[in-house]
RNA sequence: GCCGGGAUGGGGUAGGGGUAUCCUAAGGGACUGUGGAUCCCUCGACCCGGGUUCGAAUCCCGGUCCCGGCCCCA
């Protein structure tokens, strides 16, 4: 057993029983987002490398997972979805009507350091809204994501920001914003103090880009924000969207500290984070972008977001529901009429029979073991009298019966 | 890529130079038409490679994997 060969690392196995509960929170996802009205779509798990590196620059090379095909071509495993999905409405959905919504739900992979609630092999729930502008387009995605979350039965903190006033603030520095956003969206004060200076940033502004990506409150933080940087079309319409969160209700702080590193990202930006996740406490990030010039098509006013859905799957305390399982179990020599009267009760149960040649006793000991509701046996006198036993496997008793009976409902046996 | 802690039957563990412990799960029997209790039996392990040693699960070196953190996080 020692030289067996084991899953990759930061893979993983799901057995049923985390199986059925990741099962239950994706359709609770799918739901909540089809009441939305977004329809999902599936891309390859697979793309041209370069789809990924003209989106994001070629350092991420380092964390994807990448290869060449027998004829040649750089491949690469999808480390997320924005770019597909992107890649995928230009290249196929000329034709449908604006705004699309879209989700989606799929294994993405990257080439990094194992820990807890980051693997090589994890899965995103996502959407994407395209062809708006309006921060109508903003406050749905946020609602439909603090939704999922909400079904999701997670305690989660959602942070609201905007990064176009940030930009404003720093387009001096064109080349250097990349870096600078980053900094920010570490909240390395210290980092971006030293950064500005170095760039010889006008004290005045050094000491206003730093109480600014230090705001964080309710939307009233919006009237310091425009004393620090001035009024602005970014401001109002960050203004805007807040009222319509407040119109829905959702608990939220505004946080213009918010800066998701990648340069795509235009306009209102926002998170989610949990707590007991250990250092990966990110559980949803989104915002509007645009992303089509890079692939050299007319630029399409989107906004999206992805949960971490494995995260999420780790604070969620969702169980299947029980469907009453049912074990056929037979004497010797009746075995072949208990696997027929198995396949008739399918019909509505879920049913097993014995696969082992084990005899009653042993089937039924096994019945419970695998949490079987009830029993059907069949022997002897129920083959040559025409009937079934059905026994209650949790209180012990048992009733001569018919497989109409049965089929016809098994509460009547549940006392 | 970096730092720290780990790895003993399927799961959980004790031991820390010489015999590998216990619990649990699984399979069978006591009981060939009635499960859960009990008793008995069976199955099954020192991560890999090298070194030190008469002898290594134990000590040393290297690797792999796991856990936590750093970097990164599209």
């Amino acid at each position: 057993m020692n030289n067996m060969i084991s899953k990759p690392r930061g893979t993983r196995d799901f057995l049923p029983d985390e199986m059925e509960k990741r099962k239950v929170l994706e359709n609770i996802m799918r739901d909540v987002a089809e009441r939305y009205g977004y329809r999902e779509v599936s891309t390859p798990t697979f793309e041209h490398l370069e789809l990924f590196t003209k989106k994001s620059g070629e350092s991420i090379l380092k964390e994807i997972y990448h290869f060449k095909d027998k004829s040649g071509r750089d491949l690469a495993l999808r480390p997320e979805l924005t770019a597909a999905v992107t890649r995928m409405i230009l290249e196929e959905c000329h034709a449908m009507p604006r705004p699309l919504r879209f989700y989606y739900f799929s294994n993405c992979f990257r080439y990094e350091r194992p820990q807890k609630g980051r693997y090589r092999e994890f899965w995103q729930f996502g959407v994407e809204l395209v062809g708006s502008s309006m921060p109508q387009a903003d406050v749905e995605v946020i609602a439909l994501a603090y939704d999922i979350m909400k079904s999701a039965g997670v305690d989660f903190s959602l942070h609201v920001g905007h990064v176009g006033i940030l930009r404003d603030m720093l387009k001096d520095f064109k080349g250097e914003t990349a870096q600078l956003m980053r900094l920010i969206d570490k909240k390395d004060h210290k980092g971006l103090q030293e950064s500005l200076e170095s760039l010889n940033a006008p004290e005045e502004l050094i000491e206003k880009t730093l109480t600014f990506t230090k705001l964080l409150g309710g939307p009233e933080i919006l009237d310091e924000a425009e004393t620090i940087a001035g009024s602005s079309e970014h401001i109002d319409y960050l203004r805007g969207v807040c009222e319509m969160l407040d119109l829905l209700k959702l608990d939220y702080s505004v946080d213009l500290g918010i800066a998701r590193g990648l340069d795509y990202y235009t306009g209102v930006v926002f998170e989610a984070y949990a707590e007991g996740l250990g250092a990966q406490n990110q559980i949803c990030g989104g915002g509007s972008y645009r992303l089509a010039h890079l692939f050299g098509s007319r630029d399409i006013p989107s906004t999206g977001f992805a949960l971490g859905f494995d995260r999420i799957a780790e604070l969620s305390q969702f169980k299947k529901e029980e469907r009453g399982l049912i074990a056929v179990v037979s004497v010797k020599g009746y075995e072949k009429e208990a696997i027929k009267t198995a396949r008739e009760l399918r019909t509505r149960y879920q049913v097993v029979t014995d696969v082992m040649g084990r005899n009653m006793k042993n089937q039924l000991s096994n019945a419970s073991d695998i949490g079987a509701k009830l029993a059907v046996i069949i022997g002897k006198e129920e083959v040559e009298q025409g009937f079934i036993t059905v026994k209650n496997l949790e209180t012990g008793k048992q009733w001569k019966s018919s497989i109409d009976e049965l089929i016809s409902g098994y509460e009547q046996f549940l006392e």
